[in-house]
RNA sequence: GGGUGCGUAGCUCAGUGGCAGAGCUGUCGGCUGUUAACCGACCGGUCGCAGGUUCGAGUCCUGCCGUACCCGCCA
């Protein structure tokens, strides 16, 4: 007797097959049995008759309770009954573990108790769809990139210097010096790319940012990508061309998860080139039109953006911002000193930023004036500024926050329910 | 860093200053098409913590703790 999945139970209709999983619940109907059963690559129901099992088997199934470890073999049936359109007619099976008092019942529960029980909350239908499509959004991703003749490149987690400022920063010891825990791999990319062209990293990051918003965690997965040869028009074609890529690649592999979460396909189906393209000066002054007025000098918030991007079925690409709100790193619009080289992208339907990036400052001269002016320790930035000593090129990439960019998708409010883990300004365990 | 709301059974919640409640979970029994089943019974309480007002506080006041959401900042 041969184990079968139930991700791939319909090459089985007609034959007896054995399922390994847990009972995710069971209704007790008279001398029927219904089991809704798990086994980690999707979910069945099982149905047993009394008649067509041993009593001792019928019992210990009506006895056993929610996230009971069982075996349960049976045929295979197409039946329309059942969501799945299959269904097991049980004949046999075994109580691995008899559990009792499953927390997570199929009634209503609060996020703190959800987020206490995190690891028991994984085995739910809702929290399984997630973590899949997040699995579809990272092999997308890397999918893009590799195609394209990018050289996976990672970045350091420990790193001895800021770059944007130490107040986000998880300080630890190391060996007696201080030494950080990284928020962008982004400097070493730029590195990575003077020597390979075209590098990505993809890794967790860190920021000790007290935000207690539903769009951050304190650890997140963020995939950089970085070229050499390329300036802010190209940035903006490669996020655009890549949103697109992950977003396509997750509605054609991974359509039942999304259908599990009751996201609305049509808003998904939607993301295609060309993404609506405006300069941060062009949107204030459409925010202007639109009855929220903003202060061209300081960058528009939240609510902002979302007024923006309600104007759109498709992502915006939102650039050239102020320089004065912007990282050292960034270059300088030529035709404007006061307007930096960055773009953002702006997911639709109120999720706002996911992508940040934008073209890098590539002259020696005024990269050292920057660090200067950001009160930044230029011995600090020595190894960096010898990208711009040694063969300075244009170039440039953007991060894309991989849980942002799950919680789009998935159409789910909280950025905590995209990763298996989360970590939050108040939440460290489980 | 700023603002707002909520803490009552394992969970989700109701509770008018005057006897501590419901549904679900769990345990036991019943039921042949359920999928958050249903019917009957049982089990289940430091009303977040500390102080105050009052004849009397789950309920009103103060502080603390926890939690949720919004803003700022970002991906």
């Amino acid at each position: 007797m041969s184990h079968a999945q139930i991700a791939s139970i319909a090459q089985h209709e007609g034959q007896t097959v054995t399922l390994r999983g847990w009972i995710h619940n069971s209704t007790p109907r008279g001398k029927l049995l219904f089991i809704q059963m798990r086994d980690g690559s999707g979910f069945i129901q099982a149905v047993m008759r009394k008649q067509a099992v041993d009593e001792e088997l019928f019992e210990a199934f009506k006895r056993a309770g929610q996230e009971s470890s069982v075996e349960l073999t049976g045929l295979v049936k197409a039946d329309t009954r059942s969501k799945l359109g299959f269904e097991l007619s049980v004949t046999d099976g075994k109580v691995l573990q008899s559990a009792e008092g499953f927390p997570i019942t199929p009634k209503e529960h609060g996020p703190a108790f959800l987020h206490d029980n995190r690891h028991l909350w994984l085995r739910s239908k809702r929290q399984f769809a997630i973590m899949k499509i997040r699995h579809l959004s990272v092999q997308a991703i890397r999918n893009y990139f590799d195609e394209r003749g990018f050289t996976l490149c990672d970045s350091p987690v420990f790193t001895p210097n800021a770059c944007e400022g130490t107040t986000t920063l998880f300080a630890t010891e190391y060996f007696g010096q201080q030494a950080y825990l990284t928020q962008s791999g982004q400097l070493y990319q730029e590195a990575t790319a003077m020597a390979l062209g075209k590098t990505y990293c993809f890794g967790p990051t860190f920021r000790a940012e007290k935000s207690a918003t539903r769009r951050h965690l304190t650890e997140f997965w963020m995939v950089e990508p970085e070229l050499a040869f390329a300036d802010l028009d190209d940035i903006m074609d490669l996020a655009e061309d890549f949103t697109v890529y992950c977003v396509q690649h997750v509605l054609k592999h991974g359509r039942e998860y999304l259908e599990m979460l009751d996201r609305d396909l049509s808003k998904l189906e939607c993301i295609q080139k060309p993404f609506p393209r405006m300069s941060y000066d062009e949107a204030c002054a459409r925010l202007a039109e639109l009855g929220v007025p903003v202060d061209p000098e300081d960058d528009f918030g939240s609510p902002h953006e979302t007024e923006l991007t309600k104007q759109f079925d498709r992502p915006l690409l939102v650039h050239r911002f102020p320089t004065a709100i912007k990282a050292f790193y960034m270059k300088e619009d030529p035709d404007n000193p006061l307007r930096a080289m960055g773009v953002d992208l702006l997911a639709p339907e109120g999720y706002g930023e996911v992508i940040g990036g934008g073209q890098r400052e590539d002259d020696l001269d005024l990269l050292i004036r920057k660090i200067d002016e950001h009160e930044l320790p230029q011995e600090a930035f020595a190894w960096f500024t010898d990208l711009r000593r040694y063969g300075s090129v244009p170039h440039g990439g953007f991060g894309m926050g991989l849980e942002r960019f799950v919680c789009w998708v998935c159409g789910i409010r909280h950025v905590r329910e995209t990763i298996p883990f989360p970590r939050t300004i108040d939440r460290l365990t489980p």
